[in-house]
DNA sequence: TTCTACACGCAATATTATTTCGTCACCCGG
DNA sequence: CCGGGTGACGAAATAATATTGCGTGTAGAA
């Protein structure tokens, strides 16, 4: 399956299915416009080919007793690949770290994380991650509240990219 | 309904529709050790109460041509209630944006940001951003790669501080 | 034109979701 | 100690949905 340039149909796919994950193939179906067998079948496609890389519950961290969030800055002494897999892999391992992205400029990493409380945190940042090997620096901020969380994509953007192109 | 603590079931149940929330009622069920109808009326439950907010499919934006991620971090030049409430909404509306976040420290807000392209990006950047008002500073860095990225709670962390807590 | 490939939709079947209802355990007041 | 109320469970029946199988139409290539 190499070209797999997506239409309209399979764009408004990803759209409804981003927004709601539970929605029957009945229901998606009728809104894309096709009937539900040719649904599933794309669906599946969009699956295997990795556009839907699967599908998750939000949970409400605070209700659930997480009321700390994080964002940790961490600078490394060396940028040497091998370095960088390791501190990535140490990242993957540590569940109170949910997201971890590798930066351009000053800062080397932006971590994500979340703690039930702030106790819990300081004890991972001075335990974990400020002593863990190869980490030069640390500067964290705390979550006051969050306005907007929105993962994936903005399918409007999308396509007005496309009809520029076209 | 005021504090309805969770009981073992319930946060099972959680886990699982976060790892995967399209699993149906009867795997549901079968996995947390209930029969179908109580896990369904669980779930419903659930979700009244908000501690299921929604569910998501993740869609790949690299796949689908949103080749840039971007942190801003962002300043502002008044930090009363209504101005910070003012840039919260500017945020809602811009497409581009898709986490806001509140912090304390030097740093007002921190932005997750997706674009098709950096030109893109960079007229949001001066265009938009940098030139809405009261805001002070902007600072943007690129997302080279992301080495980790699960939304939400480690439950497993959260089993612990029950443990703690009897 | 004719063949092939592909995607569609109808209809049949298999699974799943949802409702209904009877049972049981627990708790509280008498 | 004993009803009576409450809440959660699970079995069974029913409604809805997912999935399969197949025949049809259309677009592109020879």
């Amino acid at each position: 399956m190499p070209t797999s340039r997506l239409d309209p149909i399979d764009r408004k796919i990803l759209a409804e299915l981003q927004a709601d994950g539970r929605m029957t193939n009945v229901e998606l179906a009728k809104r894309v416009g096709i009937s539900a067998p040719p649904c599933l079948r794309r669906v599946r496609t969009l699956e295997e080919a990795g556009f839907i890389q699967g599908y998750h519950a939000k949970v409400d961290s605070r209700e659930l007793g997480f009321e700390v969030q994080v964002f940790a800055m961490v600078g490394l002494q060396s940028q040497a690949e091998s370095d960088l897999s390791k501190f990535e892999q140490r990242c993957r391992d540590w569940p109170l770290v949910r997201e971890c992205h590798m930066l351009n400029g000053e800062v080397d990493f932006i971590l994500k994380c979340v703690a039930p409380d702030l106790s819990t945190f300081q004890s991972f940042l001075t335990g974990q991650l400020t002593a863990a090997e190869n980490v030069a620096s640390v500067k964290t901020s705390l979550v006051i509240r969050c306005a907007k969380d929105e993962p994936g994509v903005p399918f409007d953007v999308l396509e007005e990219r496309l009809n520029r192109l076209a």
